[in-house]
DNA sequence: TTAGGGTTAG
């Protein structure tokens, strides 16, 4: 028995027993299961339609079976609709080949006969056979279009697809309003999408438009996608609002496309009205939001989704709750996204990978790979990205041999190809640990071509251990394969500022001038109440500027009593000592630290965002404030968590 | 009786 159907197959239970009844032969064979009794008893009082309605339900195959020896034995004519129907039921039971059979022992055969073995195969992805049959129907109508123009676009061929909703119109000779409904309409527009071909979806738009067929919630989805991936988000939120018909989907189809977009507040909000309005999110639409919190690490707006997750009942081992499980990493309550896995019933590969890998970002790379050997006893083979995970873990924790031997295991023991991210855990791993040599080796065995990701890590090493020669070799790789990047030449130049190399560093900065590359500005974020504080360095615009300045002042003092030593290294230019230490004081995500001590009571922890690198000189600080202060201070940096207690971080300074 | 849109981890 279907375990989801059971409140159904209970309600028929009393329609069962009375059509039983009046059935005077034998009660239904064993081989019919307690769900399908209904189905039985619906052929033996040959109500097929009723029947097949029940089987559909259930997807059952047993009633397929039933049903069709039913239909089989019985003497009468049986209407081709039946067959047809027969035909539907093993498609969604994923019997293709029952499907065939009937459809090639049917007495005749009509356009839906083609039509709904048509849609069985392209359900599959069989496109070969889907077209086949498509070219043989004696007479195509809008059922046989929109199955094929759909099939080409869902199975990554949407020019196939575009070409068949050209040749409709054509060979169908009604013009664009006779021809084009809502669902070729739909199909075609997702078609241009995949293209991002906007003169196409516009040209869909218009007969759209001119055969007043707009009121339909997944035209209105298709249109919105179309314009967000091929126009703007703007005309996307246009489309939206005009849309009568707003359903779940075409919601969190939105919210979706303002978090691709980067716009992830402008997502919450609307999450905000939907609620608002009445509409039940599913699990897509908090998958969607929870990762929006993720990325804008606002664990209070993520904790009230999931509570009201909670509220309506969620399964705890559906993709959404391996979201909630992300959401609290990525916010730096690891304990929290332990708690939620722990809780998982059956936890999928990707719940693992998140928590190896939340372990691994949050400073705990020793219980990352404890739970790496966890997933193995389970009997859960791991995949590229978990070995991210696991690599990225051992690379954190400065854990080299065990890094190097599951970096070998991946192609020994599990027969699996290192990836290109791989590769770049493991460049990332060697050169933190300044082992150099090894590193040229691993480029030299490489059977792909060093990507940025690569590249980018070996620089980071080279800044470590200060290898001037080596990080000229991945500055020039990294400039090559993206010259706009400012990261590069910033972490370039401060390596020659470390060496004290001032006219190298004046050449890059010129360089950057000359090319017109802007560094990108570090911003700083921390949440409090619910309200999220930015901060740029050197900023004053915040309405506590002065108890913030005021604080870093008297924190500046008390710290250089304690042995601090402002770190020059991280101030790219060769402006004066002083000018270089007022710079450091100022830096974003010290004045949000500052904001975060006054505006919270003494003891509570801290937690700051950032949207680069934290500097090294404020890494420093930190480590002095969290002793001065009593606080735990927690910075989540684009790269990983750092937790300051007691004077001392989380990272071990190995970062 | 047959057809269309949204998806999680590094």
């Amino acid at each position: 028995m279907i375990s989801g159907c059971r409140p159904q197959a209970q309600n028929l239970t009393c329609l069962t027993r009375a059509l039983l009844a009046t059935t005077p032969t034998s009660p239904p064979p064993s081989f019919v299961l307690e769900a399908n009794i209904d189905v039985y008893a619906l052929c033996r009082q040959r109500r097929f339609h009723e029947a097949f309605d029940r089987g559909l339900h259930l997807r059952s195959l047993d009633a397929a079976r039933c049903l069709h020896s039913h239909l089989v034995s019985s003497h009468s004519n049986i209407p081709t609709t039946l067959f047809n129907r027969l035909i539907d039921l093993y498609c969604k039971c994923g019997r293709l080949p029952d499907a065939y059979r009937v459809f090639s022992e049917m007495p005749h055969k009509d356009t839906c006969s083609f039509n709904t073995l048509m849609a069985g195969y392209s359900a599959v992805g069989n496109i070969a056979e889907a077209r086949r049959l498509f070219d043989e129907i004696p007479v195509r109508d809008h059922f046989s279009w929109s199955s094929i123009i759909a099939c080409y676009t869902r199975h990554g061929s949407p020019f196939e697809s575009l070409d068949l909703y050209r040749r409709m119109h054509q060979e169908m000779r009604g013009g664009f309003l006779n021809c084009s409904n809502k669902f070729t309409a739909s199909s075609a527009l997702a078609a241009s999408t995949a293209i991002l071909s906007y003169r196409h979806g516009r040209e869909i738009h218009c007969h759209i438009v001119r055969a007043g067929f707009e009121s339909d919630a997944v035209v209105w989805s298709a249109l919105a996608d179309m314009y967000s991936k091929c126009g703007s988000i703007k005309h996307a939120r246009q489309v939206f609002d005009l849309s009568s018909d707003r359903d779940v989907v075409s919601w969190t189809a939105m919210i979706g496309r303002y978090c691709d977009a980067g716009m992830r507040k402008e997502g919450l909000k609307l999450f905000s009205r939907m609620m608002q309005m009445g509409v039940l999110p599913n699990d897509f639409t908090y998958a969607c939001v929870l990762d929006a919190c993720s990325e804008l690490a606002a664990e209070g707006l993520g904790r009230q989704v999931h509570n009201h997750m909670i509220r309506v009942g969620f399964d705890p081992s559906s993709f959404a709750a391996s979201t909630i499980l992300h959401m609290y990493s990525k916010c730096g309550n690891i304990e929290k996204a332990k708690l939620i896995f722990e809780r998982m019933p059956l936890p999928d590969l990707v719940s693992w990978t998140s928590l190896i890998s939340g372990l691994a970002q949050n400073g705990h790379p020793t219980e990352a790979l404890h739970y790496y050997e966890l997933l193995l006893e389970s009997g859960m083979k791991p995949d590229h990205v978990t070995f991210v995970g696991v690599l990225s873990a051992c690379a954190h924790g400065g854990l080299i041999d065990k890094g190097l031997a599951i970096f070998h295991s991946i192609k020994e023991k599990f027969k699996l190809k290192h990836t290109s991210d791989q590769y770049s855990c493991i460049v990332d791993l060697l050169s933190r640990a300044g082992r150099f040599q090894e590193v040229e080796e691993i480029i030299n065995e490489m059977t792909m071509k060093p990507d940025k990701f690569l590249w980018a890590s070996l620089l980071g090493g080279c800044r470590i251990h200060k290898n001037i020669n080596m990080a000229k070799q991945a500055a020039e790789a990294l400039l090559e394969i993206e010259p706009e990047n400012a990261a590069t030449y910033v972490t370039f130049a401060n390596i020659y500022a470390s060496a004290g190399m001032w006219d190298e560093v004046e050449l890059i900065r010129q360089t950057m001038d000359h090319k017109g590359v802007v560094k990108k500005p570090g911003s700083s974020w921390i949440e409090i109440r619910g309200k999220v504080h930015m901060f740029l360095v050197g900023d004053a615009s915040h309405p506590d500027a002065k108890k913030i300045y005021a604080l870093l002042e008297k924190l500046q003092i008390k710290m250089k009593e304690l042995g601090y030593v402002p770190d020059m290294n991280y101030v790219l230019h060769d402006v004066d000592e002083e000018q270089k230490e007022h710079t450091l004081s100022y830096h974003s995500e010290k004045l949000a630290v500052a904001f975060g001590i006054i505006a919270t009571p003494s003891g509570t922890i801290i937690k700051v965002f950032k949207n680069l690198r934290i500097c090294g000189d404020c890494h420093t600080a930190f480590k002095f404030i969290s002793r001065i202060m009593e606080r735990m201070i927690i910075v989540r940096d684009s790269n990983r968590f750092h937790k300051f207690r007691y004077g001392i971080c989380t990272c071990g300074d190995y970062w």
